[in-house]
DNA sequence: GTGAAAGCGCTAACAC
DNA sequence: GTGTTAGCGCTTTCAC
């Protein structure tokens, strides 16, 4: 009943344990026929391993530690499976952390990875300044890539996407449609996403003259409820600019969640933007124009840089920003 | 720079491993003062433990590891969250695999977990009939509990929602609102969840008098894609039926996208019904009617099965189906 | 090509 | 209360 041991097949096999260990892992240096004679006895005893053991002796366990803010992103959901598909192929697993956004929990789950010693971190942090402390404590023999966002005070390697480019896009499209005001709801500004993008679009919001008062800044967090709320607000205003500019697709949806109950048209009365192009994007009534990230590419690249192992005290860390993609649907069509 | 071990902190405190050791789980039977000693050498030098050592040692890992079909799938990745949450309350953490769907995939992931040594098994099995090879190969020691479908031929615990009350809910609300004829989508009928609501769903709709005839009776995958495929199809009917039925949210969501683009209205030419009741339900337009999943009240049960421990060879299997709740929206509203 | 032996870091008996 | 000892299941020198 108790799962067999490598010495269980050792003996059944007519062998050491040290063969045993070697047919199993690779096999060189065996003769064919004890090879077979040790699958044999594996096979029939029903062998599987001990991955903690073999952890424990060799040092490296084959498990990557991913942390996210909030796994019902759908954002962060398909950032999550595009990790999960990249790490597959090249046999490693799939550690998965929610921090629920809250640096408390997030450092918390960094620990306990550092405690399992997983062979690298993948994290999405959840605050752009509070992180830093967490994300520092995790010894330099862990590599640990941000992705994402960008905690300042942290030394590690990052892979995102370019904000600044995003919003150079989304703002000349929406220029091009006529729009002269714009409101720009996001998460609060600690998050180094809503920054960079907010940052981004007050430029070229003001090198296309596009109005953007201050009481137009509207920030918040990444939820749809928040997109609802300030939705509602702006849905009391006097009179609506031109556009909405959200920060996350799922701003975006709360936004259109309020203006259906307000009975306010989308693009009619107000264009509306979002971020990311998650799949519901094209599944809201209006589609939804945004900015797509390559999560397929972010995964890889992030991969990729882990594989590295940890890296040299001298060579800089990397900071790969991949170019965003602008996809208009219906939310921002001319009336 | 190693991470230090407990021989380090035995050490620097000037005791036995094996007080380290009881000061840190738990600490029953030391005195003050050492306790404090050890408490203080640790801290100073930065001691986290090896999460893998204590498992190999202890025989607990105090990991549960949890595989969905896809995470993508908002109502799995709430059950995630449900689970994740549950399980952090009681100290333990998740090991979260997605199947893809893929029967293969998931013995695969079920067989990492085995030799992770996981306590404990939470599977939404990807299909009612072939996962039952890889989930009956689990060791005995082992205990899993299946979530929402339940596979044929496997012996555990089971936890999941009342199919039939479900169904004789939803139809019993689309009679009352003149439906006269509907037609059923949702995935194969090898899932054990679309067997359950659409045997459910004919029987009801037979009392009812509400006319199903077989092609009426489409049966896909569990995506918005087949959704919006079989929505598609529905569209070049010479006539629509008065309702669609459909098996899960994501995929009613696939009908709305197809009709959206043919121009037909929901709820006015045809009334729609999801299942689950998943977060977008209430964002999409029109808002979604379904059924909803009491996905809390789900992972709290199984997280409490599995936390009972591999279960004796007498006892029964538990199966817990938890009451659905009818969520009336705009897709089934009189014209 | 194969085996013997020494641990990886920790916990659980068992002494005292 | 505390220390000593013996492994958990595996990999990895180092002999032969």
């Amino acid at each position: 009943l108790q799962p067999s041991t490598i010495s269980d097949v050792a003996k059944a096999a007519g062998v050491s344990t040290a063969t045993v260990s070697r047919v199993l892992s690779g096999g060189s240096h065996v003769s064919d026929k004890t090879r077979r004679q040790v699958e044999k006895a594996a096979n029939e005893l029903g062998y599987t391993g001990n991955a903690m053991a073999r952890a424990l002796r060799s040092k490296h366990s084959g498990i990557i530690g991913m942390i996210v803010p909030s796994i019902s992103n759908p954002f962060f959901t398909a950032l999550v499976e595009s990790v999960e598909h990249e790490l597959h192929s090249v046999g490693k697993t799939l550690f998965l952390c929610d921090s629920q956004g809250s640096v408390e929990l997030e450092a918390q789950r960094l620990k306990s990875l550092q405690q399992s010693h997983v062979d690298g971190i993948i994290i999405s942090p959840c605050h752009g300044i509070e992180s830093a402390v967490a994300i520092n404590a995790v010894p330099l023999t862990t590599p640990v890539v941000q992705l994402d966002q960008f905690v300042l005070g942290t030394a590690t390697d990052w892979v995102g996407v370019d904000d600044a480019r995003a919003m150079e896009m989304l703002v000349a499209h929406l220029a091009e449609q006529g729009v002269k005001s714009a409101v720009f709801v996001s998460s609060a500004s600690t998050n180094s996403s809503t920054k960079a993008r907010l940052d981004g679009f007050l430029d070229v919001a003001a090198r296309y003259q596009i109005e953007v008062r201050p009481e137009d800044i509207m920030l918040g967090r990444f939820s749809v409820d928040w997109g609802e709320e300030a939705g509602s607000a702006l849905a009391q205003r006097d009179h609506l600019p031109d556009a909405i500019v959200c920060g996350a697709d799922i701003v975006a949806f709360g936004i259109i969640r309020a203006f259906n109950v307000a009975g306010i048209a989308i693009p009619g009365r107000v264009k509306l933007t979002g971020f990311d192009d998650v799949s519901y994007a094209s599944i809201v009534t209006p589609t939804l124009t945004t900015v797509r990230q390559p999560t397929r590419l972010l995964a890889a690249e992030a991969v990729r840089i882990l594989s590295h192992g940890p890296r040299g005290e001298t060579n800089a860390f990397a900071k790969v920003a991949f170019a965003p993609e602008l996809v208009v649907r219906e939310s921002t069509a001319l009336n």
